[in-house]
DNA sequence: CACTATTGATAGTATTACTATTATAATTGC
DNA sequence: GCAATTATAATAGTAATACTATCAATAGTG
């Protein structure tokens, strides 16, 4: 699989980047770092100046990649739900039974990350982390209708349309199919957040998971 | 109702203010005002000095109320929580019947807010926007785990934590009754929000709404 | 070797998020 | 009704943020 993957790139809008960060060194050390740094101290505390220090190179040299930092968090959602997307397609992709395939995908959506080695410069566990902390605040903003139309969330809405599919494939007569889908993608994250900050919000945990929760209540849900 | 509720207050943790708006026609006016504000111009944008040249006060004025926007905030969701608990308690209060109580809950908790005329200086409505635009602000911080420890979110839990019991009466045996409740109310704010700003995401709007999707997701889980 | 693209260094601006100080106005206590 | 207290307003100032612009240094390519 390593060597099948050795040639994948997940394709981000180019509107996301001013110049292409996979097209230089500097441009990978600014995404690797940049995932490190969001995790360290957070989106708000996050600046261009303090990866500039971290990779001992220079706020200007950050600014000709990205905007600014909003763009750089919807360019490493976007990498990360592009990523989760191929897991999806590829890990389902076989599976002819509507219900093992259902299964699958919230398994994917749901599971704590492991590393991928196919992505030598990005730490998967590290971004699975930012994901669940700053998601949000990608698209909680008052220019989400004008990003949105700009095509800045497509990966994400194809993610949730996709489990939206396999939802309806599994029980067609079901009339929430979407809100569904997307309750578990975005509800995933949040009991993965408060599993670590809320507990006493939360059954989950090593236990009974975040995982084995939503698959219950999907298939409980479905073809009742 | 309204004259029992004349002499209603909310009660928020003390170390959200420096000194309590609700002690004074500008406290009222700065809690008053920034709802309305953060309704127009969102969390990032807003600022003090907006603020202060909004209601014609000093942005050192308010500076007296509050350290700064991020406890303004804590103490507006506090606010917004305890209501929607005050809500929750007296509208299910005498309700024997275990599925009607738990029903009634999730009507109260996923409806879309109307005004309260209990409390003259507060815009419910705009508040509920406020809430669903930037709740999860609140605590996706690095401040959570000790503003958690502090009490800031005490309300919210509580309000949860309400939830979490009707699901255990309801059905004992149900073995996530904490994470379906933290679904149902960050999901439902979550489906709000969707249904505003990424329609293909959600089957809620005026047909279906997100109560009926909720109602029907829990009746199905519980008891299955 | 010249040309071009990339990166680095420095400087500068407007805004933000405050703190501190002092002046003025309003309230309350006697 | 006046003094004492408290609340509010006005101003100034600081450090950090979020950039933009310019120019120098360096590296890679044809």
């Amino acid at each position: 699989m390593d060597r099948l993957l050795s040639n994948l790139k997940i394709t981000i809008h180019d509107d996301l980047y001013l110049k292409d960060p996979e097209s230089s060194s500097l441009g990978k050390k600014i995404v690797q770092e940049s995932i490190l740094l969001l995790d360290e101290i957070g989106f708000d505390a996050f600046t261009f100046k303090k990866l500039g220090i971290r990779i001992e190179s220079n706020e200007s040299s950050i600014y000709r990649y990205f905007e600014n930092k909003h763009k750089l968090l919807l360019y490493l959602t976007s990498w990360y739900w592009g990523w989760l997307e191929y897991q999806l397609v590829f890990e389902t992709n076989s599976i002819a039974n509507q219900k093992e395939k259902l299964e699958r995908a919230i398994h994917i959506i749901c599971r704590t990350t492991s590393e991928d080695l196919a992505f030598t410069h990005i730490n998967e566990v590290a971004l699975n982390r930012v994901i669940i902390n700053e998601n949000s605040k990608s698209f909680l903003t008052k220019e989400v209708d004008q990003e949105n139309k700009q095509g800045y969330f497509s990966i994400y809405k194809r993610l949730v349309q996709r489990l939206t599919d396999m939802i309806e494939s599994y029980d067609p007569s079901y009339p929430y199919p979407a809100s569904l889908a997307s309750t578990v993608v975005e509800g995933s994250l949040h009991q993965h957040y408060i599993k670590d900050h809320f507990k006493s919000l939360t059954d989950c945990d090593q236990k009974a998971s975040v995982e084995e929760f939503f698959t219950q209540l999907v298939l409980t849900t479905l073809k009742a």
